[in-house]
Parts: structure tokens; C-alpha cells; sequence
DNA sequence: AACTAGGATCCAA
DNA sequence: TTGGATCCTAGTT
């Protein structure tokens, strides 16, 4: 018995909530919630329309909501793109480090010149943490994907993976039969016009999530060039951390269950541990986690039914069981992690 | 309805 | 050969 809506990609989409710029991409929830000086990029700054932040995802453990913290939202101008936005974020970081004064200059009314100093850092941060979210957030998607984060070094199924999850994540219509046998190269020498006369409805939302990736690779060359050592820190972090996420052999289930389970800032709305010294986890949105093990393994079509199909035959291997107290969507690996 | 269990078959690496 | 996807029946919660 199968389990019925959930063979098919977008049966439920209201159950399929991942945001490739949400805060729990980034590995220090800690950081994230409750440091006050620390702003994410919204989806507006992206100059993607926003989406209620708990349709889109909810933090787990901590409780905390985006709507709930304005201080998280709206952290750059509304309404431009979002190749201006990062244009704008490069530009002015390459503005500051050439001449330290540069943000301050412009100020208005710098006091003293402590005051200058206080009012640069933060703007550098800020900058800085834009980009590493940018870079963050395709760091995630990269991972999950299995593909390269430039864009250029995609064949044509990676343009399809990158087409499948970026329908969902802002729950598109189906676009990927307008760009099939399409590279990522391809890709790129298309026009916004180009994307829109195949898809009329999203074709320029398409158009500026590239640029998003795209900016990328240029967002870290900028940066590395203009930024002082603390950013240029930062940013390498940011990119190293990409860089080194890409799995060349193929991944096992029980591995990416781990990977999901390694992550619960990201993930623990949909999969977490219930003893990790153990290796008990419990599976809380099953078909969220069937779509990302599809995603994974462009298997479109894949649904808990087939996953635990899967997770099923690790009995006998000896990987995964059920706990002794057995419960529904309970699993427990075998040689804990 | 959703989940669990396991047999059978197919396919790609 | 192996790991996983797919389809299936039957039982359980």
C-alpha cells in the first residue's frame, strides 16, 4: 500500500517548506535567534515576493518566528533586485575597504570619531553576513541537490534538479519541460526575455534566482578581494564550507538521513534525534523527508512508502533497526553516531 | 489514512 | 554484486 498524493512532486505542497535563505541554514542557531546584530537577508532583499515565514519553515526547538522578530526581516531595501542588492553589497564593501572612511563620509553626522568606527563595523557586517548567507543558502541547496554552485558547470540534469527544487522552494508551477536539455551554460547566455518567453508566469523569477548563484563565484572573488581579513575570514569560511560540501560518489540513505540528522538547525522540523547516544531518531514529516531524498536522488517520484521501503532493507544489513520499544516513524541506527 | 513489514523485480553503477 | 527504486499484499495503529 502506497501512500496516496505523495507519488507525485507537488501533490502537497503545503508540506513542502524549505527556503534555500532561511535562518536555519546557518549552522549556529545560537547565533542566529538571539543575536540582535545579526540580520538576515529576506526574501524581499533577494527581491523574491515574501512568503509567511511559518508557511515557509518553522524553526524548531526554539519557538521563535521571523514575523515575531522585525529585526530579522527587512534588512535591506526593498524592490530591487537582487543582483543590484548583491551589486550593491559589492560595490559598497569594495567602497569601504578602498577607503575606510567611505560609509562614513557619507554619513551624515558622525559625532566623533569613535562614532565613525561604530558605525562602519556594523555596516561591514552586515555586508558580510549578507554574502555569507547568499553563499550559505547555496551552500544548502548545493548539498542537497548533489550539484556544483556555479551554475556554468552544469549539465543538463543539474539544470533540471536546480529547476525542480527552485519550484518548490517558491512553489512555481511545473517549468522544467520549458527547459529541458538546457545546461547551465545555456543557462547563462539566456536573456530575462529569454526566460520569460518560456515561462511567462516565472520566467523572471527564474531569471533572478540564477543571478543569485551566478553573483556567487563574483560575490567571493569581490569580497576576497576587498574586504579586510576578519570579512575575507569570514567569506572564505563561507566558501570553503562550500566548496568542500560537494559529495562526488553517490550517498546512501542512511547517510543522508544522518546528514539531516547532523543538521537539526536545518532540519529538525522534519527529521531529529530523540537519543542521538543512541542513534534513535524519529522521522516528523515523512513525506517532507521522502522529497528531499528525491531531490537528492532526482527521483521525482519518490515518497515515504519507497523510503522506508528502503530504510527497511537496512534491517538485515545490520545499519538501521527499530528500537526495542518500537514506535510509529522511530528508527534507530544500529552503531550510533 | 498512515504506517509497518517484507517479497519480488528491475535498473544502474 | 550491490544499493536503491518500485510495486505489491497484508497487517497494525
Amino acid at each position: 500500500m502506497g501512500s496516496p498524493g505523495c507519488d507525485r512532486i507537488g501533490s502537497t505542497p503545503q508540506q513542502f517548506h524549505i527556503f534555500i535563505g532561511h535562518p536555519c541554514t546557518t549552522p549556529d542557531p545560537e547565533r542566529i535567534w538571539h543575536d540582535p546584530a545579526d540580520v538576515k537577508p529576506s526574501r524581499s532583499l533577494l527581491g523574491l515576493p515574501e512568503l509567511g515565514w511559518p508557511d515557509v519553515f518553522q524553526p524548531c526547538g526554539d519557538g521563535l518566528d521571523a514575523e515575531d522578530q522585525p529585526c530579522l526581516q527587512g534588512a535591506a531595501p526593498h524592490g530591487l533586485s537582487p543582483t543590484k542588492v548583491l551589486d550593491e553589497v559589492v560595490y559598497s564593501s569594495s567602497s569601504s575597504s578602498s577607503s575606510s572612511s567611505s560609509s562614513s563620509s557619507s554619513s551624515s553626522t558622525p559625532s566623533t570619531l569613535d562614532g565613525q568606527a561604530e558605525e562602519e563595523c556594523p555596516l561591514e557586517q552586515v555586508q558580510m553576513m549578507v554574502v555569507g548567507e547568499v553563499l550559505k543558502d547555496i551552500d544548502t541547496a548545493c548539498k542537497l541537490l548533489n550539484i556544483e554552485a556555479d551554475p556554468l558547470d552544469w549539465d543538463c540534469v543539474h539544470v533540471q534538479k536546480w529547476l525542480l527544487w527552485t519550484e518548490h522552494i517558491y512553489r512555481l508551477p511545473q517549468v522544467c519541460q520549458m527547459f529541458q536539455a538546457l545546461t547551465g551554460k545555456d543557462l547563462c547566455c539566456m536573456s530575462e526575455e529569454d526566460f520569460r518567453q518560456r515561462s511567462l508566469q516565472c520566467g523572471d523569477m527564474l531569471y533572478a534566482h540564477l543571478d543569485i548563484w551566478k553573483s556567487g563565484t563574483m560575490l567571493v572573488d569581490s569580497f576576497s578581494r576587498c574586504m579586510g581579513s576578519q570579512g575575507r575570514m569570514g567569506v572564505d569560511n563561507a566558501w570553503s564550507e562550500v566548496v568542500s560540501s560537494y559529495p562526488s560518489q553517490p550517498i546512501h540513505l542512511w547517510q543522508f538521513l544522518r546528514e539531516l540528522l547532523l543538521k537539526p538547525n536545518n532540519y529538525s522540523f522534519c527529521i531529529r534525534w530523540i537519543n542521538k547516544e543512541k542513534g534513535i531518531f524519529k522521522i516528523e514529516d515523512s513525506a517532507h523527508v521522502a522529497r528531499l531524498w528525491g531531490i537528492r536522488k532526482n527521483r521525482p517520484a519518490m515518497n515515504y512508502d519507497k523510503l522506508s521501503r528502503s530504510i527497511r532493507q537496512y534491517y538485515k544489513k545490520g545499519i538501521i533497526r527499530k528500537p526495542e520499544v518500537s514506535k510509529r516513524l522511530v528508527y534507530q541506527f544500529v552503531k550510533p553516531v
